[in-house]
DNA sequence: GAGCACTGC
């Protein structure tokens, strides 16, 4: 039996005696890559794993027959940079022997040797090449992250690996988790693991994999606790950035808080306090950062600090692993993140303030040390500290898995209670997606994938309420308006922007492209506008207040999601065909094939003015972006629904008529 | 009359 972890060269787990610097340990890394078909790698930032490892694979012949390196991020914008920087390490044009693959943009080509692509989209690969045969070795990167995305590609791989025993699977990860990965991958029933030894017991059968540590460039972090808990962790935040200014030694400062609100707050009260600093003093420039920053204001943080400041950046989690700054000296974390969390017997997402866990606590310490040594300022005590959670809940377990349940299906995967996952979700979770998809009409009374309804809606690249809207748009004649109310939904509220102050402005300016029916005819009003009037240029959106990124990213999902149509042989002629020439006639068109996809979200209003879903449970609030926030109605469906604080807010609605309900889903509000 | 952390096909 080979004891992996026992080999002389192999660290031992979690206080490896010997870290490796990845280039001294090229040929230990191939000999192990080469003799284990699962490898997980542990490295910080900096090791280089998922720069040097596919390039030192593709030079030792792995890319032999044509065969792939895939190395899959769980963000598009990694899979750019790294395949950006390997390329030019290799000496190529990105595109060429390097290349990457992301929604929307495949720069690859017939040369590809090594190519960096999203987890998800490495997933949809494997619905035309099931064994992903073009590939010798596949590396999950930022698999501690545990997206729903590698978590499922992780169970895939486990599956695939049984076909194939010339796959080699590399898994990065962090070191607490690394264990996990491994038990998962040497479980002892596996029929391999069964014929070679019979003496295994439990979790020692490592023979399928081993585990290396990597040395990481990063700089020693002095981490510091509170002594007494934080009453108020804003102000407690506040005043450490003040302490940090006056006592410290020059360095910006990044500063955790859990969303835009408390952001706001902290750099309105910074800038208000700096005044009370001694004369000739430094002064603090302070920067908010979060997603829901235009582009423009989120470039801001990463500009060189003026002569004379202090750059002073208030995040969100956007900050612990997205987005990277360099110059962060001073860290100070508050403690706390906010995560979704879907609740399974409601249907409804709530978005929560939650204490951080110590990989994430790890994990935001370490933005601090990447240029010289650093500080962590912990608004938390030791004890506290001790107490957190090892990692956060894995996504897979928190979430609506409706999408994620349908796609398993369309690879083959009938039994997905029985999937191998690498935390297995809770039973409610999968019952409540087998629900909704049966609703839909994408299984049948055996929970079989239908065809083609069922399989069509796995490979539209939206939501299934929305794939469903999409494929009974013709039998409606209005597949032309869903095709753009599909793309501009899917683009989750970054559609409208405001400029600074103008909030009053704003709300006048979508009232241009009002209509009465609600936000998903405002949001066709505004599209049509936008690539018929502003023809597409982004002075028009400057002037209507529309997001220029995202209309442009609606156009690309719209003329992607028009092509899986045509393929099923759905899309027709757009201007002429199907539907009421009038156009409230074809508004109600509209309204009816949206009811047929969106009738589990359903509500009424009451004469408050605000909502309750259909069996009268639950109290919904229209959220004050739409137009029905102060507009009279009697029933709506709605495109999303999420609790944050104490009310659950409503978003993309849109008025029906009861009757439909009982029209399109009958079953569904049988009595 | 008031607000959503992040990511992906």
């Amino acid at each position: 039996m080979a004891d992996i972890v026992g080999a002389t060269f192999i660290p031992a787990l979690h206080k490896p005696p010997a870290l490796l610097p990845i280039a001294k340990h090229r040929e230990t890394l191939l000999y192990i890559i080469e003799t284990y078909p699962i490898t997980i790698v542990v490295g910080q930032t900096g090791s280089g794993k998922s720069t040097q490892i596919p390039q030192f694979l593709e030079q030792a012949g792995w890319c032999a027959d044509g065969k792939v390196i895939g190395v899959t991020q769980p963000r598009r914008v990694a899979a750019t940079t790294v395949a950006t920087r390997v390329a030019e390490e290799f000496g190529c044009e990105v595109g060429k022997e390097v290349g990457y693959s992301i929604r929307f943009e495949d720069v690859t080509s017939a040369d590809t040797r090594i190519k960096f692509l999203t987890d998800g989209l490495l997933i949809r690969e494997a619905l035309v090449d099931p064994l992903l045969s073009r590939y010798s070795v596949i590396m999950v990167d930022e698999a501690h992250e545990r997206s729903i995305s590698s978590d499922i590609l992780l169970g895939l791989l486990k599956k695939i690996r049984k076909k194939r025993q010339d796959l080699r699977i590399i898994i990065s990860s962090a070191t607490l988790q690394a264990e996990e990965f491994r038990d998962f991958f040497s479980e002892v029933n596996e029929a391999q693991e069964a014929k070679v030894d019979n003496k295994n017991h439990g979790k020692q059968a490592t023979d399928t994999s081993a585990i290396v540590s990597l040395e990481g460039r990063t700089y020693p972090i002095d981490i510091l606790y509170l002594e007494t808990p934080a009453e108020d962790y804003i102000e407690r935040a506040l005043s450490t950035v003040f302490e940090i200014h006056t006592k410290e030694a020059a360095g910006d400062i990044l500063v955790f808080l859990t969303g835009r609100e408390e952001i706001d707050q902290a750099v309105q009260e910074i800038s208000e306090r700096s005044a009370q600093l001694p004369p000739g003093s430094e002064s603090i420039l302070p920067l908010p950062l979060y997603a829901g920053l235009s582009t423009e204001q989120q470039m801001y943080v990463f500009d060189e600090t003026p002569m004379g400041y202090r750059k002073v950046i208030f995040s969100t989690n956007i900050a612990e692993a997205s987005v990277t700054i360099d110059g962060i000296v001073y860290v100070v974390d508050c403690g706390f993140v906010k995560l979704r969390a879907y609740n399974p017997k409601t249907g409804i997402d709530t978005l929560t303030a939650t204490p951080v866990s110590k990989a994430s606590a790890a994990q935001r310490a370490g933005r601090a040390g990447r240029t010289k040594t650093g500080k962590c300022f912990r608004l938390y005590t030791e004890e506290a500290y001790q107490a957190l959670p090892d990692a956060n809940v894995p996504e897979i377990q928190r979430s609506n898995l409706a999408p994620f349940v349908l796609q398993l299906k369309a690879l083959g995967i009938d039994n997905v209670l029985r999937f191998d996952f690498l935390t297995p979700p809770p039973a409610e979770l999968m019952i409540k997606a087998l629900e909704l998809l049966f609703s839909l009409g994408a299984l049948d009374d055996y929970a079989k994938l239908t065809r083609p309804i069922g399989m069509r809606m796995a490979e539209l690249a939206v939501e299934p309420m929305m794939a469903k809207t999409l494929l009974a748009a013709p039998s409606f004649g209005c597949m032309d308006e869903i095709l753009t109310i599909a793309a501009m939904t899917s683009l989750g509220g970054s559609i409208w922007i405001q400029h600074e102050g103008e909030k009053k402005k704003a709300d006048s300016t979508k009232r241009k492209f009002a209509a009465d029916e609600g936000d998903h005819l405002t949001l066709l009003n505004a599209y049509q506008a936008f690539v018929t009037k502003g023809r597409k240029e982004a002075r028009f959106c400057h002037d209507n207040l529309l997001n220029f990124k995202s209309m442009t990213r609606a156009i690309s999902i719209r003329s992607q999601l028009r092509r899986y149509l045509e393929r099923f042989g759905l899309a027709m002629d757009d201007s002429s065909v199907g539907g009421h020439p009038d156009p409230t006639k074809k508004a109600e068109q509209i309204r009816r094939c949206l009811t047929s996809g969106f009738f589990a979200h359903a509500a009424r209003m009451q004469p408050d003015g605000t909502f309750r879903n259909v069996s009268g449970t639950t109290v919904l609030h229209a959220h004050p972006s739409s137009l029905m926030f102060n507009r009279k109605a009697e029933w709506v469906i709605f495109h999303e629904v999420m609790e944050t604080g104490d009310k659950t807010y409503i978003r993309d609605i849109t008025k029906i008529e009861k009757g439909w309900l009982l029209e399109y889903a009958p079953d569904f509000y049988k009595t």
